[in-house]
DNA sequence: GTACGTGCAAATGATTTGCGTTAAG
DNA sequence: CTTAACGCAAATCATTTGCACGTAC
């Protein structure tokens, strides 16, 4: 069904994010895959990181209104700091059973993906504070 | 500790989120407003709509990086069409409470806020397709 | 009276798009 | 070959900012 063309800019961006679990934003896979690709563009980028989470290689996170990216990995969540933008993977069978138990009651929409999304103040901002 | 100013412009769009589970975005609110304030600017509603959600008095809600806003209200979720952008409220006691326990086991973030957001498309867009 | 809020217009920043060229299958 | 992807520059869209003026308290 879905046949996926494997340029070199996707396989790089591919490459780039594999066990990366810094969730680095558009303009960081840009200038890391771009020491790779001297070439490419960053419109490329953003088209590829969209494409490739579309087709369920990839995930976005969303902080702020930007867009952050990480490989697929089991099942986890994420903490937030509200000042710095970090983000923190955090993982819970529990709240994952218990999410997917409500998704299922959901009658208005048929969910296919559930974000729990934690926010507050990392220990570092809270120490320069 | 936080003297809030109430000015006209304040007024209104807290009265117009007041009791509104249509999750306006930020031209909703400002062509609404504008009714009864002609004359207030759309980075009037911005800043009032950030400053609002920093005093905890509205809540933003994130989708596909554009804000929406609601009033506060008890403990919910969010479902979201990945097509329309429509929000859908949802309530679980137990998926709130599951997330609360969850958020006291995070370390590195003192959780002060949690988002649960499960995505789909809606049943309208899924009769058109 | 004074600090804070407002309106306006211009600036910013992230993301998207149009189009001629290139390369994957 | 042929269609989808690329690179580049320009366009778009949401949001922010600088500043002179106005107003809540």
């Amino acid at each position: 069904m879905a046949e996926i063309k494997y340029t070199n800019q996707r396989i790089e961006i591919l490459n780039y994010l594999e066990g990366n679990y810094t969730h680095p934003s558009v303009e960081q896979v840009y200038g890391a895959v771009r020491k790779k690709l001297t070439r490419i563009s960053k419109a490329t980028v953003y088209q590829n990181l969209k494409f490739l989470s579309e087709k369920g290689l990839i995930r976005e996170v969303n902080v702020k209104g930007v867009s952050r990216f990480e490989p697929m990995l089991e099942p986890h969540h994420h903490a937030i700091c509200r000042n710095c933008s970090r983000i923190i993977d955090f993982r819970s069978e529990d709240l994952t059973e218990c999410s997917l138990n409500s998704a299922k009651k959901i009658k208005e929409i048929k969910v296919d993906s559930v974000n729990i999304n934690f926010y507050g103040i990392c220990a570092k901002c809270r120490a320069v504070k």
